[in-house]
DNA sequence: TATGAATGAGAATTCATTCAT
DNA sequence: TATGAATGAATTCTCATTCAT
């Protein structure tokens, strides 16, 4: 019988890979693709460089690798946050809600997705159009379901949501640049769940 | 003779700098801040790598130059049509269709100021939160003279602002991932006029 | 098995550092600071350019460096020399022999210090300066004690000792424009032995 | 007849050569032979760059020919002070006083000869070898002729003149390294002349 | 598994020199 | 004579990646 890993090892080796990829994101959200060396996320995941390309084959793969896992993660969240409401107007607040959490406890996962390596990793524009399109089938979800009970005005659902992720997105990176973000956490999601519910039309009855 | 300065000379210079700078945009819009090189730039303008230092200080000057002149730009043709208008509607309508114009006809001018060199550039995030407000002020500065006239409802309008300079953002750049962008430009004006106009509860009385 | 550090792995990097640096200071030497490049001196050691900036910062700082070492090296023989003799003519004389030694047979030293980098580096002008310094000491200690017992004339023993270092430079320095330095160097070394005697009056009771 | 320029054009032309030779002596002596670049040169003259071309054929060239006039000037210099004076010591101590003249108030002489490209031209080798036995020359001359009056002890008179070359230059260069050049100067000059009758053994009879 | 010394292609930038005007 | 725009070889330095131990 050919040698298998225990348990054990293999449980010891995914926590390695997971501290490297934790290492990663932080160095990558801090300073952006190309300034982001190999060199410092191995530091600041206290290995040496040839452990790196054990468990990565290399630096844009494992990029694109982190920007799809934390795109998931977030899409996950507040996909979550919106199915676990009842009415409209709570999923859109829960789900803006979720959004602005992560954004301010994880800004990581914000910046690596929405700064990260925008322009800078030809292999990651066909990702960032499918993280794209999948963040607007989220927020999209609730809206079709919303019309269909004639909930809000007749419209293109589709381009509501595409509008809307953008308009989330840019009030969540604005946030970043306010002296204390935590305490304009609140304002902005009362803000744009009020915004959303007009844009959308949104009726009540 | 002691050869003329003034000129002719100077007047090529120009040209040729101009040149150079159209240039640097293409390269610039097309790989982004850093897989765009010296060389790849000097290539697109067909000059010798001396002539781009005997131009341009460095790289990252030349870039960051290049992003203010860009938004400048955008902001003007926007702000143009905004103000050449009467009412809110055709005020929305216009500056929408200049931004969707100027993605259509001058994409490279889009790609700088919202792929380029975002997360890239030290020097830059500045001046990116800067560009920033400035195109929300240019929105905004319809809808808070409509609200002084009870056009719409009462609201936040700085933010309500920069939602919706996110909401186009997310419109237009989505515009580039379609195989026919020009035809579904007329589509995406419409879609965006009417979102705003809802997101603001215009009522038109 | 995990890799052993500080064994043999240590020894042969500082081996391979020292190799390095022997190598550079020929190249310094013979081309002086400017002329010698990063390619000429990974050629001498036999190395990519890559492993230069593994063991060395930059150019500059190897340079400065190089110098600190080589002045403590020349410094320490000539005040070997002295120490070990008991009158001010043995002195004077073993500590030109040794400096003279170090220039036949170590003509790199010579060189480094004595016409290297001195108006090329910036950083290197202090270090100059402390240089000359801490070599006037050396030859003014004995002159200072032989003062003291009256074995040589009243004179600002400083102002002598600068001079002397002066002298020997000179002499020094033109025994390599001869065509057998090494013949030549016996008869400077008793030349400049009798030299400093007269120069400082020595009277021998 | 073939055009011949006439003595105004002619006086001009050696009018701006002259003004840009000293120009090149300033920057060279300031910045060393490597850190120079034409472009400063031309800068501190105010002309073109072309204009440099026009008078000189090369950066190398110019600086020799720079060093070669610096050094016939400073010879003439000391060698003027020294024919002018009868005596030994008179003539010592007026030799060394012109010396050190120069180095307070044309200090672009001594940089430009004892430290400008020393080891940065190979061109340059030659000509030093070259300065510095015309230099011992100099000081040799009257040492010769006090000996043949037997005024000095029976000695190598050329290894005693290069030593004191030495000796003069080290005391000179260290003056730039003092805060108050202009009176250490006075001192210098005082220690020397009796630093060099002692090392001559002078007996004044 | 883990290490880190070693590599070298490639990037930004400088600067002496040329030449059309 | 005088100008300065244009050139491109050459330099320093970075960093992803490899591989012997």
């Amino acid at each position: 019988m050919p040698y298998r890993s225990s348990d054990k090892t293999r449980q010891k080796k995914d926590a390695k890979r997971t501290t490297m990829m934790q290492a990663a994101v932080q160095v990558f959200a801090e300073k952006g693709y190309y300034a982001a060396t190999i060199r410092d996320i191995v530091a600041e995941a206290d290995v040496a460089i040839g452990t790196f390309y054990f468990y990565f084959p290399d630096k844009e793969t494992l990029f694109v690798h982190l920007y799809e896992e934390t795109a998931d993660f977030l899409l996950q969240a507040i996909r979550q946050a919106i199915t676990s409401r009842a009415t409209l107007p709570q999923q859109i607040q829960a789900g803006i809600q979720a959004y602005v959490n992560i954004a301010v406890f994880e800004p990581a996962v914000v910046q690596l997705l929405l700064v990260g390596g925008i322009g800078a990793v030809p292999s990651l524009t066909v990702k960032r159009i499918e993280f794209r399109k999948r963040l607007t089938q989220v927020w999209q979800r609730p809206l079709d379901k919303a019309l269909s009970q004639s909930l809000i005005a007749p419209q293109n659902c589709h381009r509501t949501a595409e509008a809307l992720a953008g308009a989330y997105d840019e009030v969540i990176l604005n946030l970043f640049a306010h002296p204390e973000p935590e305490s304009e956490a609140a304002t902005a999601v009362r803000d744009l769940t009020q915004f959303t519910l007009r844009a959308v039309a949104y009726t009540g009855n």
